[in-house]
DNA sequence: ACCACCACCTGAGTGC
DNA sequence: TGCACTCAGGTGGTGG
């Protein structure tokens, strides 16, 4: 599920079941999902199992759940997860191993259930067909900036301090935060956009600039914004790129309220539910038909190797560069 | 420091 | 039915 939209409903489906569990059993059922993971994976399960999970944490695509108990050097390290083109986490007990499984990690929630007696272990599946996803568990270093590392969801009110909030997992330290950070730089996304000569989609796609932005969402962006994909960043006005900032924010917020985008079963919550923000595309995926807004035919042309989706009288392409 | 391209994978759909 | 081909929500490393 790989946009920002859809990673966060997996964050926020993990976030109750994960916070304060602590780790029963690690099994990897396919060394390619350990792609991020800097040793085996019997290095992986032993260095995971027994630890006890903090919370579960965000920043664009990215998603990581800070352990408490530092790691065999002393360092704070995390579980980190990236769920590339196809990954899934789905949560359960007792569950049919799915297809594409990779990973199962069984854990010991910190809640109890009515009763008082603690509740039922969960599983916790990562689910893989195409394997460009991948879990690592990864040293943390502190924020550049000082602020939260990433997106935490409740746990923000429950331990504001922790030493956790403001450490980064080393592999995401050189992400971009995303645009509903709210320590996310509008300046500064600004400046480096009006550095580079590349098409404007390039620059929203280029994670160390600003993350969470995938080509559906881009796509959305650029149409609400009136911008071509291949306009210049360095040429655009500074008023265009705020507008644009904006635009991506509020699709953004739209796709999560509808709890992301699913085509198909491969993008679905914790529980395997679909999200319902492919009814509202206005672009993506829409070539043949009608414009929203004029009702001129949508495109979709190639660009950076993925195909883009355009209204050619709203977005129209930009005069050739004198250079 | 950029920028364009390629690799990494599996499966669904299409046309012959 | 089979085969060749295209396409798919991403990231990272490689050359130029």
């Amino acid at each position: 599920m790989p946009e920002l939209p859809e990673v966060e409903v997996v964050r926020a489906g993990l976030e109750p079941a994960v916070s304060g569990a602590r780790v029963l059993a690690v099994h990897v059922t396919d060394e390619r999902a350990l792609t991020r993971h800097d040793g085996p994976a019997e290095d992986f399960a032993d260095r995971l199992t027994g630890r006890t999970i903090a919370a579960a944490v965000r920043r664009g695509k990215f998603l990581w759940m800070p352990l408490e108990q530092p790691g065999g050097d002393g360092t704070p390290e995390a579980l980190v997860a990236h769920l590339g083109m196809s990954g899934q986490i789905l949560l359960g007990r007792d569950r049919p191993a799915a297809r594409h499984r990779r990973i199962v990690i069984a854990v010991q929630p910190s809640g109890t259930d009515p009763d008082g007696a603690p509740e039922a272990p969960v599983e916790l599946e990562f689910v893989d067909q195409r394997t460009f996803g991948s879990m690592a568990i990864d040293t943390t270093v502190p924020t550049v900036d000082g602020a939260p590392a990433g997106f935490a969801g409740a746990s923000d009110d429950r331990a504001p301090d922790a030493a956790w909030r403001r450490r980064i997992p080393t592999q995401v330290s050189h992400i971009a935060r995303d645009p509903l950070d709210p320590a996310f730089d509008d300046d500064r996304f600004l400046q480096m956009a009006r550095k580079r000569s590349s098409g404007i989609k390039r620059v929203l796609l280029d994670q160390g600039v600003v993350s969470g932005i995938g080509n559906i969402y881009a796509d959305e962006s650029l149409w609400a914004a009136k911008l071509h994909y291949d306009r210049p960043a360095d040429r655009l006005p500074r008023a265009a790129l705020r507008l644009l900032l904006e635009e991506v924010r509020t699709v953004l917020r739209r796709a999560l309220e509808d709890g992301g985008t699913s085509f198909d079963a491969q993008y679905v919550n914790v529980n395997g539910q679909s999200g319902y923000f492919s009814q509202r595309l206005n672009v993506y995926g829409q070539q043949g038909k009608p414009c929203p807004r004029c009702g001129t035919t949508i495109v979709r042309q190639e660009f950076m190797n993925r195909s883009s989706h355009i209204c050619p009288v709203c977005q129209p392409r930009p005069r050739l560069r004198t250079r």
